[in-house]
DNA sequence: CGGAAACGTTCCGTTGACCGGACCGTTGCG
DNA sequence: CGCAACGGTCCGGTCAACGGAACGTTTCCG
């Protein structure tokens, strides 16, 4: 095992205040690889060398060479002079299990749930300390564009998933989240620790999260966590609307129906 | 280090069944890492250490280390001794521009089309010899599973959308699959060389591509090409359909409507 | 028009990151 | 009980990777 930071014995302090994704640091092929493909942010779309060179704070030279050795292998492409992100890695990504999975059984499950209240529907995992949509239903006309793209982030505490995340998932995940400041992204975001743990609390209670302009002033949430074979919770579905059309028993009603159906299509999969 | 297969210049035989993706060789870090990475398979799911170690050729001790590294970014996943790929490569992969861009734009649309037709339409581009699937929607009950992945690869001369790449797209694509034989998937497939020639001289009229069983018994598809701003083509689009329901004209009309709004959309995004 | 600045690219001597054979403790099968 | 396969660790030799320097070109101002 390597030692992520020097393990002197008196750091039961802040033993790691880093994001989800521990090290940007590491000399090593791998680490300035890592640099070079996340440093192209959401919509960055193209960055040219130097620009990535910048941005990574690698010697341009190396950033060339492998650079070069990227784009041979599909995950960088070249369009006159500038580089983007490249489709083999949309292929492989595509490919990764635990998002298939769950992807495959959820959508049709959520294209009913839109079908049924033609409001949008998300599925999410927690990563780090934030939630990680994994999908996306949207009814009609209803396109909710900004705050909840497919492979985009927010923090756990919240949005609804997140907080059906966090009261149906590990105890453990909670207290990392309580243990660091909670960012105000609306007006109305819950940020006193207490407050939160008393949400939960409900949460378990009932069944199934709400949330109001927490994430998005005008727009309301309704999460349920999904449990797999074990019984663990492996990820969480969810309404949104927006507030003037909250049907808050409706929503739950209805997730409650498809939680289950997914339950069971997940023990079937052994996920 | 194994040698995929020489290229020996007299091996006209069965000159590369290989992937589209030329160099597997190269004894850098990013050669070996691609190695990991592409050798889960698309049902894969998980792999031992050993396994790994086996099916990339490279000494254990380079995989574990190598695959510790990776583990740590994000891009495997370690459960209970078994690695598989993991979320990050996701949501990297779900930031590549090109897929983005067409996927976001062409979803509403192919809805309609699905809508419209309560059949499975099909978004594409050309990758090497291939089609590589980027996105699918389906009907009601209309679950066509198999041959149709999203991020899924088949060869461009037997389907539909691979036919209208050729068609419409660079020559030198077409000389480059014309001058390798042509594989049967069906035995309607179109193997003849002039054939093949025979239907793109005959899509290029008509301004759609109709296929009859060439990928899957019992379907048929139609397929456009889509045009970027620049009136190159970018993609393709098609509806897939038993050949018990198989409107070839309503179809072509459909997407020529649904072709002509897609075009507008990309070139308002420079695409 | 000319000079500076920024670009992408190549070169090359140095070096430390990477390599992989050898080895360890454990597990599971016959 | 012995053998094989597993995941994991060690360590000295070596070569791939590094990055400063310099290249030719383009772009942008004064």
């Amino acid at each position: 095992m390597m030692m992520e930071t020097s393990p002197s014995p008196g750091c039961l302090f802040q033993p790691d205040p880093r994001e989800p994704h521990p090290a940007p640091d590491s000399n090593s092929v791998l680490g300035k690889v890592r640099r070079i493909l996340e440093v192209f942010g959401l919509d960055d779309e193209t960055l040219s060398l130097s620009e990535l060179a910048r941005r990574t704070g690698l010697a341009k030279a190396s950033v060339h060479r492998l650079s070069q050795e990227l784009v041979q292998w599909g995950l960088l492409e070249r369009r006159n002079g500038e580089y983007r992100l490249g489709m083999r890695l949309f292929e492989i990504g595509q490919r990764v299990p635990r998002q298939r999975i769950l992807r495959d059984l959820a959508r049709p499950l959520m294209i009913d749930l839109v079908q049924a209240t033609n409001e949008t529907s998300h599925l999410a995992v927690s990563d780090g300390l934030e939630v990680l949509y994994l999908d996306k239903v949207s009814g009609e006309q209803t396109q909710i564009s900004r705050p909840s793209r497919v492979a985009g982030r927010m923090p756990l505490h919240c949005t609804a998933t997140g907080k059906a995340l966090l009261a149906f998932g590990p105890r453990q995940l909670l207290e990392e989240v309580m243990s660091a400041p909670l960012t105000r992204v609306t007006p109305r975001t819950t940020v006193a620790p207490g407050l939160l743990g008393q949400e939960l609390r409900k949460a378990r209670e009932q069944g199934y999260v709400a949330e109001f302009e927490q994430t998005r002033i005008g727009y309301m949430s309704v999460a349920i966590p999904l449990t797999g074979a074990t019984g663990a919770v492996v990820a969480a579905l969810s309404v949104t609307a927006p507030t003037t059309r909250a049907k808050v028993d409706r929503f739950a009603g209805l997730l409650n129906l498809v939680g289950r159906r997914m339950t069971k299509l997940l023990s079937a999969q052994e996920f």
